[in-house]
DNA sequence: CGCGACGTTGATTTGCCTCAACGATTGTGG
DNA sequence: CCACAATCGTTGAGGCAAATCAACGTCGCG
C-alpha cells in the first residue's frame, strides 16, 4: 500500500509529522479500477472522494435526451468526486466512470470528519483545494460563455496536457460541448489550416 | 457599524465566542458604494474579499469582441471578489461593479491569513463556503453544456428569485449566455405562451 | 426638453446540430 | 488467427437556435 503520491499532494500545502500522516493513512482505502468501470452511477449516494493514483477518471452528467457531458477528468494526482451528493447526502447527479485501468484511493466524508475533527490542519487542506478548483471552474464557464468551440479546444489542450492524445475524441467533445460530428469536422479544419 | 448579518452567515457554519466575534470585526471594514461604481476592474490588484450587506453587486469579465458576460450576482448576505487575482495574487480577469446603491464589508486577504491564525475554527467556515459556491458553478457549468436559453432562463429565476425583477434585462442575457435582443424575443414568446 | 441607455422587432447570417451513410479500428469468440 | 460485431471517427446535406445588424420606440434623468 503505496499512498506516496497523495503525500505529496498533500505536503503542498500542509506540513505533516509522521504521527499525523499515518492517522492520515488509515482512513484511505486503496482501489484498482478497470477501463469503462462505473465507479459512481446517477442517483447513488456518494460517500466517497476519490483520488487518482495513476490511470484517469472522468465525471459527467446525461442530460434528457441521452448525451453524456463531461464535468471533470481527474488524471493521476487529481481528486474526482460528486461533491454535490457528497455534500447534500442527496443521490448523486453525475457519473464517474474509470477510463483506463486506474489504482485510486477512497477517502470517505465520515472519515473526513474524523479527519477534521483530529488534525484540524486538513480543514486548511480542503480549503485551498476547493478554492484552486473553484477557480477553475469558474474560469471555464466564462470560456463556455464567450469563446468558440476552437477556441474552447485550445484551451483544453493546455488545461490537460496530458491527456491531449490517448483520450477518446468523444471525450474531449462532450468536455468542450460540441457533438462529435462538429468536433470532426473542427479538427480536420485546423490541420487543414496549419 | 453594525455586522449583524455577516455574523449571522458565519454562525450557519461555525460558532463562535464573543471574544472572537469581536476579533473578527476588527479585520473588517464597511463600505457604501454607488450605483453603476466599479469596485474592481481588470487588471488591478484583487485583495479583498466583499460581503454584500444591502444593495446588489455583479462581477463579469469582458471578452475580445467588446461583450460582458456575468459570473456572479450578489444580493444581500452573498460574498463576492476575483479569487483568480485574490489567490494568485495576479492581475484581476473580472471586473466588480455595484447594481444598486449598497453597502458591503471588505475583508483583505491579508486580515483573512490573521484570521486563519487566530481563529483557526475560520478555515473551515471558508472551506464550506467555496465548497457550496464550486457545487453550484459546477451546476451551472453542466447547465450551460446541456440546456436551452430558456432552460437556463427558467434555472437563474430559480437561483435568484430576489433578482428577477428590479434587474437590467441585458444583465440577465449575460448571465445566462445570450444576446440581449435574443432574450428579449424569447422572453416575449414566453409571455405569449402562458 | 433632449440625450443616452435600454428594450423591441425584423431581416439576414452563421455556428453548430441532426441524421444518415460509410470507413477504420478495436475487441471478442470461434 | 481470422471473422465478425461493436465502437469510433469521418464526411455530407440539410435544419435550427441564436447571433448580427439595423431601425425604431420608450423611459429616466441631467
Amino acid at each position: 500500500m503505496n499512498f506516496s503520491s497523495i503525500d505529496q499532494n498533500v505536503a503542498k500545502h500542509i506540513a505533516l509529522n509522521q504521527e499525523e500522516i499515518d492517522f492520515f493513512h488509515g482512513l484511505l482505502q486503496h482501489k484498482k479500477v478497470k477501463r469503462k468501470q462505473m465507479i459512481l452511477q446517477e442517483g447513488d449516494f456518494c460517500k466517497d472522494s476519490f483520488f487518482v493514483v495513476e490511470g484517469c477518471l472522468r465525471s459527467f452528467s446525461i442530460d434528457k435526451n441521452g448525451f453524456e457531458h463531461i464535468l471533470n477528468f481527474a488524471p493521476p494526482n487529481w481528486w474526482i468526486s460528486d461533491l454535490y451528493s457528497l455534500f447534500s447526502q442527496k443521490p448523486c447527479i453525475l457519473n464517474i466512470e474509470s477510463i483506463e485501468n486506474s489504482q485510486i484511493i477512497l477517502f470517505s466524508r465520515e472519515n473526513q470528519e474524523k479527519l477534521f475533527a483530529e488534525i484540524p490542519k486538513f480543514e486548511r487542506f480542503f480549503r485551498i483545494i476547493a478554492e484552486k478548483s473553484l477557480v477553475s471552474h469558474q474560469q471555464r464557464l466564462l470560456d463556455n460563455l464567450s469563446l468558440t468551440a476552437e477556441e474552447r479546444y485550445e484551451n483544453f489542450c493546455k488545461r490537460y496536457p496530458s491527456l491531449i492524445d490517448g483520450l477518446a475524441q468523444k471525450y474531449i467533445a462532450a468536455y468542450i460541448g460540441v457533438t462529435p460530428e462538429f468536433f470532426s469536422k473542427m479538427r480536420s479544419k485546423i490541420l487543414r489550416n496549419s
